[in-house]
DNA sequence: ACAATATAATACGCATGAGGAATATATGGA
DNA sequence: TCCATATATTCCTCATGCGTATTATATTGT
């Protein structure tokens, strides 16, 4: 008896591709040997490469989480190693988020093995689908942000 | 000073989306009074509305998630009356997972509710720029399936 | 028939996310 | 100045998911 799949609603296809693609990357990771990065970590690195000594409630716009949320994340990031929290000087109700060596250090192997992991996972995509897909997903993002307004 | 978006990581992009269309289902549930069921809920209620009596782990392949999950999911679903277990006849291990009649009552405005908050979500987006996207997801998780083996 | 193996379900620990309440500090009028 | 409001962060509870181990039952090979 097969079981028919419900791959025709959007919301349970992309719910399932994020989960396949985050569990990609966390073992890209752990196969490559970089034990002090999870997969959530990447968004708030992506952040502090560009722009090191954000504030909390910056990161969490940046990577679009609630600061609540980033709290947790930054914690876990602070025991692996990756950052450190400084008090701001002109705030003193916030700090300021700075990379450790081994945040600076890291970037290179997860830029490359994020590349390959997502190589990977498209396989067999064209480079207009996937670029179609990406600005779908944007535009999404887009459409929920006016729909809060 | 505007903080960079990583938004041209697929990852990145993918996750958050998954995020937001969650959130908007919740509230699209919620503002409807359907207290009843979460998001987590609707994939094992396409799959119990469809083949209603599956066991827990054809459930869990059916909706792509790893049976010690279902378990969980199940529990809570129990827990808001939408579903009981019944031994299997048939295997003493196992067990039947059945609709209540509140579960099967939420059908009709669980998909209009779902229909309505992805209409809005993809509002803006085209008929094939949406269908060319659900394919390239669909290929994804044919392509996760693959390496697999 | 029985030992080895496979399968079904669950329990437990953890990561990841939201949302609401609490606290401390800033800011913006009257 | 002082009070109302806004903002930054954290804490708590909960939902959702994975991975591993455990227990109970089936199945398979000899």
């Amino acid at each position: 008896m097969t079981i028919p799949h419900p791959s025709q609603c959007p919301f349970y296809l992309i719910s399932r591709v994020t989960l396949q693609v985050t569990s990609a990357i966390k073992k890209g990771l752990a196969d490559a040997g970089v034990t002090s990065v999870r997969p959530a970590y990447i968004g708030v690195l992506l952040c502090l490469w560009t722009e090191d000594g954000s504030k909390t409630v910056e990161l969490a716009r940046c990577a679009r989480l609630e600061p609540s949320t980033m709290t947790g994340l930054l914690d876990r990031m602070e025991r692996d190693g990756l950052i450190f929290r400084e008090p701001d000087s002109n705030d003193r109700r916030a700090y300021r988020i700075f990379l450790t060596d081994a945040g600076r250090e890291v970037e290179a192997p997860v830029q490359k093995i994020t590349q390959k992991v997502l190589d990977c996972v498209f396989s067999g995509i064209g480079e207009e689908d996937l670029a179609g897909t990406m600005k779908v997903l944007q535009q999404v993002l887009v459409n929920v942000e006016e729909g809060r307004k």
